[in-house]
DNA sequence: CCAACTGTACTACATAGCATAGTACAGTTG
DNA sequence: CAACTGTACTATGCTATGTAGTACAGTTGG
C-alpha cells in the first residue's frame, strides 16, 4: 500500500499525507473506509507510532479523515470533493514549472503531448482499485 | 534583483540559487557575467555570508558559475545550455500534477489553457532585460 | 466483565539541516 | 599596500523531524 521513502527530503508523515489524498482521489479508499489503525502502519512501514499519528492528526485537520477514539480512522464523507478543491493548485505549479521551460527554450508540443498522454491513459479507469486488504485482527 | 523569503520552507541558500538558475534562462545574467560577491549580497538580502557562500558552492558544483579566487564569480560559458537540459525535469513533475488532476476530475481544458497561456504571453519577450547594476566600489 | 484493540496526549531525547557569528588565509587589483 | 575577491574553518543556536516510552479513555468481542 503506502511506499515510505526514509531517504527523502520529504519527511516521512507527509509523505503519508500526500499518499493518503493520492488514494482518496483514486478510489482506493472511499468515503467511509477505515484506515489501517496507528499502531499497524506503524508495523507495516516500519515507522514510530508517533509519526503515523503526525500524518493522521494533518489528514484530521484537512477534513479528509474522521477519527473515533476507540474504533479508527475513517475516510470523511466529503474527502473527495474537499481534495477536488485543494488540487486546484496544482495548476498553479504546473504554470511555474512550464513558465520555466518556454525560459529554457523548450517546444510547447513537448509540454502539452505530456498532458495529453496523462489524460489519454487514465481516462478511461478511474476509481476501480482495492481498498485495503483484509485487517484481520489486532 | 533577488527576492529572499525568509519565511519560506524552502532554505534560503536554495532560493538564492534557483533564482540565479532562472536570471541566466531569463538573459537577465549572461555567460561571463560577474555575479555579485558574497560580502556585497550578504549585506543587500541581509544573509550572512556563509549562507551566500553555500549558494555560490552549489551553482559552482552544478557547473552554473566559476568562482575565480581574487576575482569573483562568474556565469559559466555553458550555463544556459546545461539548465535546459536540467530543465526537461519539469515535464516530469507536471506530468505528476496532472495526473492529480486527472484524477481529481479537473477538465483537460483547463490545464491546456494554462500551458497555452504561458507561452502566449511568454514566447515574444525572451531574454530582453537588464543584467545588474553597477556594482561600484566596495 | 475484561482483555485487546482503537485514538490521543504527554515528556524526553537524538539527529540533521539551516542559518548566524567570527576568524583566518590566499589571490587580485589599482 | 590597502581593499577588494573567494574560500575554509570552528562554534553556536534554532527548528523540524523522528524515535522512545508511558499513560489515559473509548470500543468491542469473547
Amino acid at each position: 500500500m503506502y511506499q515510505i521513502d526514509v531517504m527523502s527530503r520529504v519527511p516521512v508523515y507527509e509523505q503519508i499525507v500526500e499518499q493518503t489524498e493520492k488514494f482518496i482521489l483514486a478510489g482506493i479508499l472511499k468515503e467511509g473506509d477505515k484506515i489501517p489503525s496507528v499502531r499497524n502502519l506503524s508495523v507495516t512501514l516500519s515507522v514510530n507510532p508517533n509519526t503515523i499519528q503526525k500524518a493522521i492528526s494533518e489528514l484530521d485537520r484537512r477534513g479528509l479523515v474522521t477519527s473515533v477514539p476507540g474504533k479508527g480512522c475513517f475516510v470523511s464523507d466529503k474527502a473527495r470533493k474537499a481534495l477536488t478543491v485543494v488540487k486546484r493548485n496544482n495548476l498553479e505549479i504546473i504554470r511555474e514549472k512550464t513558465e520555466e521551460l518556454v525560459m529554457a527554450g523548450i517546444d510547447k508540443r513537448e509540454v502539452i503531448a505530456v498532458v495529453e498522454e496523462v489524460y489519454e491513459k487514465k481516462e478511461g479507469l478511474k476509481g476501480e482499485t482495492a481498498p485495503f486488504k483484509d485487517e484481520g485482527g489486532q
